[in-house]
DNA sequence: GCGTGATCATGA
DNA sequence: TCATGATCACGC
């Protein structure tokens, strides 16, 4: 048998952290500890790449912590109101990768505003978990580094915002097939799909309906690792 | 297909 | 070297 070293869910996990300092206390002791340790502790089996376990690394973590939503649309830890994210990080400290957060809305958008976005919501508050992510560390070998439980500044939902509005108005007139990576000056949208032949609806140039790829936000590197740097990483 | 978890792999 | 566009796995 090849491949397939998903997370065992016969296996407990851990139990739902109560309150936001039990979370942070918790994740503070996972800090310097390697995946192939956090691995064992949980009775999981390490892939040799992330190639087909790409969600790998987030899924042990959210064992450890004790995270609830599994694949529901609600935050990781919902009573808390806490969405968890690991973040690949270079040996610099510096994001490797951009931050996926949700999937974005193509059709239905009237009245839709930034106050009510499930985008707003999501990143309203995220406990933040840096792992070593170069590819030439075996993964069993990667590190885990201090969380970050973190809040928008105003300043930073202002980008954030200002990015989304950008990108929503030019969904909402039909250009959604025109909008690239490079949209967005912390705030991405790129495909989300399990392929390039997935295909879901949007609104057209002329307000018809068309069928497009599945967009999702992400947060850009630069973002995110003015957030490590800013509340200091690793 | 959608939403969860993301990283891969190639062209600029 | 690096970001964009493409892709992988899973539950439902």
């Amino acid at each position: 048998m090849v491949g397939s070293p998903a997370i065992n869910k016969v296996d407990t996990m851990q139990p739902t952290p109560k309150t936001e300092q039990e979370l942070l206390t918790r994740a503070n002791a996972l800090a310097g500890m390697t995946l192939g340790e956090l691995a064992h502790m949980a009775n999981i089996t390490v892939p040799a790449d992330l190639r087909r376990d790409k969600g790998w690394v987030g899924q042990l973590l959210e064992w450890h912590l004790g995270a609830t939503a599994g694949s529901k649309p609600v935050p990781d830890f919902a009573e808390l109101g806490i969405e968890l994210k690991t973040i690949p990080v270079g040996y610099h400290g510096k994001p490797l990768e951009t931050t996926f957060v949700c999937v974005a809305p193509l059709i239905g958008l009237h009245g839709l505003r930034w106050e009510n976005s499930h985008i707003r919501h999501k990143l309203a508050r995220v406990l933040w978990i840096p792992v070593e992510g170069e590819r030439d560390i075996p993964l069993a070998d990667r590190h885990v580094g201090s969380p970050l439980l973190w809040s928008p500044s105003p300043e930073e939902e202002q980008q954030l915002r200002q990015d989304w509005e950008e990108l929503m108005d030019m969904i909402v007139l039909g250009q959604v097939e025109q909008i690239t990576a490079r949209h967005g000056e912390v705030l991405q949208l790129r495909p989300k799909a399990a392929n390039s032949k997935a295909l879901t609806e949007a609104y057209g140039a002329n307000g018809q309906p068309i069928k497009t790829l599945p967009r999702g936000f992400y947060l850009k590197t630069q973002f995110t690792a003015g957030l490590l740097e800013k509340y200091f990483i690793l």
